[in-house]
DNA sequence: ATTGGTTAGTCC
DNA sequence: GACTAACCAATT
């Protein structure tokens, strides 16, 4: 009898897959099935790729499976495919991708269907027991009898309390042989419920053309681009094609930005749909996440909601993919396995042979390449819905002006009107804290982080010196250790100095200030938004956690204290994010009846960018940016990959840089190694080496060449490496 | 002699 | 990455 092998992607960081012995005892499992196995002295579970009679690997080192978990694929054909496909397209383990994929309950060798849930019914003497006789001196239990008998498939406790059913009734008729505690398969609809709870909003025409546009796609792969201005009813237009997809009997994934989870996105789902959605984002316990993604596969779930690693959710009867705010960083995964769901999204879509919809009201240059050489359909959106108007952009110039804490005089003016009027005013500035710097008056000395080439933030209350960049924190000084002088000052605006200073300025409005240290507690956003919502005239202060996601219907003035450092950052992206940012922000304001202000405070009140930006559009600003791309061979009209290296030795990840671009063939235009721009961070060293190409294949294939070389480095085991494929920082 | 720290090699 | 064996060096 012949032999057989498992090929097994298991969870490690080796680019290489492991064969195993199938034991005779044991049925060979499908692809894609869950196998447990012995790797070195410890225990994993891998996932099938194949079973063959043949293997390379010499027969002293080939151990046996000890155990198939799955009959099945864990994962359906489309979604297997899709790992397989990114696993090559980002250079990351093909494991560990699969390990991203599944639920990490999944990864410990839970059960993929749900075994069921424990349910209180009755038994065969229970149905029969005649209730004339001795029960009825217990009428609890006769009561719960009753009940149970309405139901023959079970009760689960929580629904029996609700009842005013208890525990010990039931122990007690348990006893009498009446009933029993069993575990039971939930009862799995084949077709997710259909219908609405609520009626659609009516459509404009554009929102109407739109949604026929994608509609006509049905069944098919088909990308869309949704580029609408804020409040132009983009959600609106996703709720419709979900309400079709639905009633052809079919699932819709939903991806949201980290911070667009916010519980009023899925209220809003659960008001319109009757369908069970399954929710996922990293609020969510392993129990839960397991819970909705069978959900998911199972089709019993017609609508999931998730962030970026929700794109990974399996559906049974997949018919649509969206994503929401497509241009937003979250989606892309800043370490490990540094993939980018929303083009895994497209990539999936394509493999799953249904439409997939992109919206932004400031869509990502990559997505607007797209669509402009046809590649993705355009969907417009340019009226605001219910006659709001687009607000007003005003830049100050802030040359020469006298400033009170970063406010200029006709700022503070503005704000004053604002408020006078009953109005709110949202201030914002992206750095949180008190200040960016302690500086001595007297000698010129700074602050320094110990394990950083970066300043720590000066906070208040209580009053630290904290670094963003490594998390360390220490009592700032109080004499300059430099020259002992006393004068030490912070330099630079932060959210809590705005606080301060907006309180006393105006101190009968009530301040709100959202950022992060003001929102970590458990459920303080909501609070906040809560109180914002229900306050008369007010002010918020907050970084761009005030500009997504949330809508501020009293908020008719926004400004923008210093948006200068972004526009002209280090990062080439850094102008395409600041100018969403700015349009995200100033989609808050005016959103009611009232129209809205957005005062811009800046030195550059001249600057082409930003005087496109707001006079022209965001269209204008992207055709801008794209041309300057396109001279540069920039993304989307170049590719890159972002070899990162660090170490706590000064030189070795220059060193190591150096050998991995000597190991490079052509193809490859390399930038570099260069020192990071923070060279030092955390108390590691840190280089880049920035590569090139002009054509997507040529990188994939340089990079497929590349891997294995710089794994073979005797250098690659003493510094840690890793490469980014179509990086978003690349600071 | 013990322990601690680094390094190189393996993982089917 | 997790783990181990091998090595060297400083501490008892």
């Amino acid at each position: 009898m012949t032999r057989r092998f498992l090929q097994l992607a298991l969870p490690s960081p080796l680019r290489q897959t492991f064969d195993y012995i199938l034991p005779a005892k044991l049925d060979p499992p499908p692809a894609g099935a869950r196998v447990r196995v012995p790797f070195g002295r410890q225990e994993q579970i891998g996932i099938c790729l194949g079973v063959t009679t043949a293997t390379e690997v010499p027969e002293a080192k080939l151990r046996a499976a000890t155990e198939i978990l799955d009959s099945e694929p864990v994962l359906p054909a489309s979604l297997f495919t899709l790992c397989q496909w990114a696993a090559d397209y980002y250079q990351h383990p093909l494991g560990e991708v699969f390990d991203t994929a599944l639920p990490v309950l999944l990864r410990q060798g839970e059960p993929v269907a749900s075994p069921g849930e424990l349910r209180w019914r009755t038994t065969r003497l229970g149905e029969l027991f005649p209730t004339d006789g001795t029960i009825r001196r217990a009428p609890k239990q006769l009561e719960a009898l009753l009940k149970l008998r309405d139901h023959p498939d079970g009760l689960i406790p929580p629904l029996l309390a609700s009842f005013g059913i208890e525990r010990p009734t039931l122990l007690a008729l348990q006893k009498k042989g009446l009933v029993e505690y069993v575990t039971l398969a939930p009862p799995e609809p084949e077709k997710a419920p259909e219908g609405l709870r609520e009626p659609h909003y009516p459509l404009s025409a554009e929102q109407k053309a739109a949604l026929e546009a994608v509609n006509a796609r049905a069944g098919e792969f088909h990308p869309f681009l949704l580029f609408g201005i804020t409040g132009s009813g983009k959600t609106e237009i996703y709720l419709q094609a979900i309400a079709a997809v639905l009633d052809r009997g079919l699932q819709a994934l939903v991806l949201v930005p980290e911070i667009g989870l916010a519980p009023q996105t899925v209220a809003r789902f659960r008001a319109r749909f009757q369908a069970e959605i399954a929710v996922l984002h990293s609020g969510r316990n392993e129990r839960e996440r397991l819970e909705a993604w069978r959900a998911a596969r199972s089709g019993r779930a017609g609508i999931v909601i998730g962030t970026r690693s929700a794109i990974f959710t399996p559906l049974a009867r997949p018919g649509l993919i969206i994503v929401d705010e497509e241009h937003d960083l979250s989606f892309k995964q800043h370490e490990g396995f540094r993939y980018h769901a929303r083009d895994l999204a497209v990539r999936r879509a394509q493999l799953e042979k249904v439409p997939v919809l992109l919206g932004s009201a400031t869509p990502s240059l990559e997505s607007l390449a797209n669509a402009r050489q046809g590649r993705y359909q355009l969907l417009r959106l340019t009226e605001r819905a219910a006659g709001a108007s687009r607000p007003a952009f005003k830049l100050i110039d802030l040359r020469q002006q006298k400033l009170q804490e970063g406010f200029s005089d006709p700022l503070l003016q503005a704000i004053k009107g604002t408020l006078d009027r009953g109005e709110q005013v949202l201030v914002f500035i992206n750095r949180r804290g008190f200040a960016p710097v302690l500086l001595c008056h007297d000698c010129g000395w700074q602050a320094h982080c110990r394990r950083c080439d970066a300043r720590p933030t000066l906070h208040r209350a209580p009053t630290r010196l904290h670094c963003h960049h490594c998390g360390s924190e220490s009592a700032p000084p109080v004499h300059c250790p430099s020259c002992g002088s006393s004068d030490l000052r912070p330099v630079g605006l932060g959210t809590e100095r705005v606080e301060d200073f907006l309180r006393q300025r105006f101190p009968k409005a009530p301040l709100f200030r959202v950022d992060r240290d003001s929102t970590r507690r458990k459920d303080a956003l909501t609070k906040l938004y809560h109180d914002i919502h229900s306050a008369g005239p007010a002010l918020l202060v907050g970084t761009q956690m005030l500009a997504k996601g949330h809508h501020f219907p009293k908020v008719t003035l926004v400004a923008l204290l210093d948006i200068d450092g972004g526009l002209f950052g280090a990062d080439f992206r850094a102008p395409e994010h600041t100018a969403q940012l700015v349009l995200q922000v100033a989609g808050r304001a005016g959103r009611a009846d009232k129209p809205g202000l957005v005062l811009l405070q800046t030195h550059q009140p001249a600057h082409p960018l930003l005087h496109e930006l707001i006079v022209a559009g965001y269209d204008a600003f992207a055709d801008r940016m794209l041309e300057e791309r396109r001279l540069m061979s920039l993304p989307p009209f170049g590719y890159l990959a972002l070899i990162r290296a660090e170490s706590t030795d000064a030189e070795k990840p220059m060193a190591f840089l150096q050998d991995v671009a000597s190991a490079m063939e052509d193809g490859l235009e390399a930038w570099g190694p260069v020192p990071a721009p923070m060279e030092k961070r955390a108390g590691r060293f840190r280089a880049h080496l920035l590569l090139q190409a002009s054509r997507r294949p040529a990188l994939q294939a340089a990079l497929a060449k590349l891997v294995p070389r710089i794994e073979a480095l005797p250098d690659a085991r003493r510094v840690r490496w890793s490469l980014d494929v179509d990086p978003q920082d690349i600071t």
